[in-house]
DNA sequence: CCTGATCATCGAAGCGCTTCGACGGACCCT
DNA sequence: AGGGTCCGTCGAAGCGCTTCGATGATCAGG
């Protein structure tokens, strides 16, 4: 009934075992007979027994603790990151696992405190940039990681991302299906591009192929004026647009005003797609289909390739998530 | 330089001593010679030492991590909780503590789960409810804790949390300074005072503790339309309301329809103040005083209450911290 | 009925650290 | 000079668990 200070003596004493035996019924790695199973089972519940964490770590080498690095601080998108979050957790308890929070900003030192001092025996990295340099620190260290988004050198690491240029894909297919002649792709500024070339460029990679002779792809800042300015640009040179996907999150809101102003009425003659969290496609009116990042999924699928590499089975090094549109 | 595999004996080895007087070196807990401090410091730095986590909390019955229970998954308000996440771990790294993440529906199996293996030191437990049946085991566990919140019977736990009546009266203090005479709150649903009986309560009392007679609490649902409906009931029968606080997210915005609607000037004839988070405040033209929640400071200083906890130091049973108002 | 294999269980040896008691030397007092 | 303190350091004993090799017991095959 108890639980704090119960251990594994006091289990194999009440069970008529010895020590041993309760950790092999534990841990399944010696054949148990049934009967002397059950009876050590009892003793645990009955006794409310949990293994001392830090015991089993040191015994073990096997701390049954991962780490998750997130962004705390600033402007990553709140909702995406809580999904991460609780599906980290979600998933690791699942796996008997816990989980310890750290902010990336305790970089590379961090990294490193933690692989020393045997706390986690791996890490999930989130929103890793292009040049990051707690990725090398990683490779470094040898501690068993899975990333969120590729890093410019993701050799040897293991890497799960959204497909974005499946992404940028399924959001022609749906504005050539439903009849759009010319489509254009307003991306993000043009900082965003440098910053991360790797997935703005492959959204607009996506976008293209679907019907390059009529695509085009326009960058753009995400202030109310230069979206006016960008849209009317856009609607001048291109008269026959009638389909646009926005992957500029705080520009939706911005782009429909724009297209309001130039008389076109979207959900009619005019279509939007976004790529992007749902509240910002719910915000608008009409509502707007959207491809979002599942980040549920992602954590889930981190945290599953990070069970799989710490039981020493192969995964692959890079994961591409399908992109789910959400119609409205 | 290594790190992977360093032990305390490598480094006596290196300084020359033995093991126990590295680990008096670091702990402090007994009187070193400075020399033979620097010359261990030393062997540290050159190895890149880390304890081992799994051992020291074997041996010294401190596991150095704290958990930290957060509501993942339903309606919270996300700023609010990655504030409280980044303010909690940056808090406990500043003692040494790492966070172990728990989602609130681990309920109170996860208590017991944490308190017998020991992997945890203490716990603080998010959006602790009036009747929260995590309570009743964390009292049972005697495991350290610290709750954001006021449960109903709060006898001999630590809690911490927004002084929401000094809220209710700086929102009245502020109304009235700007010289309205009929004032009032509009607070939120009766479901929500049902549910959370003391915080609301707190708000209303200090709202009314400041000018009684001219005052009033209206409670409200969220909807835009029963905003409409009481803000016109309210205008209609206290014509001289010039002044009104809401305590109700997202009614803010339909609020400031209704009062636009009645030909109101907010800013200029007509004075609003809310609690709650400044992006609800800001979002309005004009753009609100508000009173929020002081997130950060709030897991701060649960932090610090549970590393007092940890060491045998006293701290108060109930901290309230003092509202802000942040005018715009 | 003996041999060798297989199965279920045990005991002991660590894992890396903290902590307690002990011990020699330096220092102070008389 | 002798006794008592205090200081700095050491060695050994565990913390609670896993895991390895060993040990009986059981059983099939000859």
């Amino acid at each position: 009934m108890a639980g704090r200070g119960v251990t594994i003596a006091d289990v194999a004493a009440r069970a008529g075992v010895a020590a041993s035996t309760v950790s092999y019924v534990l841990s399944g790695k010696r054949s148990i007979s049934p009967e002397t199973a059950d009876r050590v089972m009892a003793a645990v519940a009955d006794l409310g027994y949990h293994p001392h964490a830090g015991a089993r770590a040191l015994a073990s080498r096997r701390a049954g603790v991962v780490a998750m690095m997130l962004p705390l601080r600033d402007g990553m998108h709140l909702p995406v990151l809580m999904q991460f979050a609780s599906g980290a957790v979600t998933e690791a308890r699942r796996h008997d696992q816990d989980v310890l929070l750290m902010t990336a900003d305790e970089g590379p030192a961090g990294l490193a405190r933690v692989a020393a001092s045997a706390i986690v025996d791996g890490l999930i990295l989130m929103d890793v940039e292009v040049r990051d340099p707690r990725v090398e620190a990683l490779r470094r260290l040898g501690l068993p990681s899975v990333l969120i988004g590729f890093p410019a050198d993701a050799e040897g690491l293991t890497c799960v991302d959204l497909d974005f240029e499946a992404a940028g894909r399924v959001c022609a297919q749906y504005l050539v299906e439903r009849g759009c002649g010319d489509i254009a792709l307003l991306g993000a500024s043009e900082a965003v591009y440098a910053r991360r070339t790797g997935f703005a460029e492959r959204v607009r990679e996506g976008f293209l192929s679907r019907n390059a002779a009529r695509a085009e792809v326009w960058p753009c800042p995400d202030d109310a004026a230069s979206v006016q300015r960008t849209v009317k640009e856009l609607l001048t040179s291109k008269p026959e647009l009638t389909g646009l996907a926005v992957h500029n999150e705080p520009a939706v809101g911005h782009v429909m005003h724009a297209l309001a102003d130039a008389g076109r009425r979207v959900g009619e003659d005019f279509h939007v797609v976004v790529i992007g969290p749902d509240e910002v496609a719910e915000r608008t009116h009409p509502q707007l289909p959207s491809v979002l990042v599942p980040a549920e999924t992602l954590a889930e699928t981190a945290v599953r390739h990070l069970m799989r590499k710490l039981d020493g089975i192969d995964v692959p090094d890079s994961t591409l998530i399908e992109p789910q549109l959400t119609l409205r």
